[in-house]
DNA sequence: ATGCAAATAGGAATGATTTGCATTCGTTAA
DNA sequence: TTAACGAATGCAAATCATTCCTATTTGCAT
């Protein structure tokens, strides 16, 4: 596997190399989901492996986002989900009715609320923007 | 007052005119904060005018959101504030530190909104963008 | 191999929000 | 106006997501 791999990246981070931060990782890496929830993410470890705290698994979501492998985001479900920091920002569109996400990635957009910080006197560190709608599924 | 304005409010939108209502709309119309959470509306009503449960609390806000009277945000604070629905929608600026927020409205940023929704075949329902930083007040 | 700080398990605790249910209230039709 | 019925309320208990506590285990530098 990518054990190695994933060990690596754990090393360069400054995190000690753990069964549960290396089980979180190949869970990510190997979920059809690309969003995840910390229930998600515990249900899955569990069917998997074995044992690993729920606890555990908030504690390290939280590590592995804090040191950029993760990003984390919070729809309007009133739960906080994660997914792989791989291929730098982006945004969300959301379907209602049957739940698909979609990434997208706007400069123009970015761009704007840059100035609109500065307009105001803040110094921007991040934001969070979904677009909520319908899409074009025909069950949709 | 305008008991009589908030009572037309509530008809016009179907709802029953009861005590729990016309104080939560007061309370929103008086209050000098504009962003308030359940918790907020509840100390409040408790401090003026007597009882009311915390749960009638949550349901008026959910009811009053519902019909358009009020708006609800959900921050990274983990808990969902609300505001008056009036002036048309808006954004939010929030500072990381002290905790204001500023509202803003991007006519650029809402048609590339748009723009995006369409070209993923999304019919657009509505969306949600907070940007983080930190202000410019000497505490920040 | 050994020790110590860091990490884990898991259960209890917390904070926000919801739900169940018996009681009360608003509104509509007579 | 009033009776009656369904909707709304209050309170307490339940739920849900997340965090905290602490004894035990583990990673890793020496």
């Amino acid at each position: 596997m990518d054990i190695e791999a994933n060990s690596a990246l754990l090393k360069n981070k400054g995190l000690k190399i753990t069964t549960p931060r290396l089980a979180v990782l190949e869970i990510f890496q190997k979920s059809k989901e690309r969003h995840l929830s910390a229930e998600d993410v515990f249900k899955e470890a569990l069917s998997k492996d074995g044992d690993l705290g729920l606890a555990t698994v908030y504690r390290v979501l939280t590590q592995l986002s804090e040191v950029g492998l993760l990003a984390a985001t919070n729809f309007e479900t009133g739960k906080t989900t994660f997914e792989l920091n791989e291929g730098g920002h982006h945004d969300h569109l959301v379907c209602l009715n049957c739940g698909s996400v979609i990434e997208f990635n706007d400069e123009e957009i970015e761009n704007r609320q840059e100035l609109i910080a500065k307009q105001h006197g803040f110094r921007l560190i991040n934001h969070s923007m979904a677009l909520y709608g319908v899409c074009s599924k025909p069950a949709c």
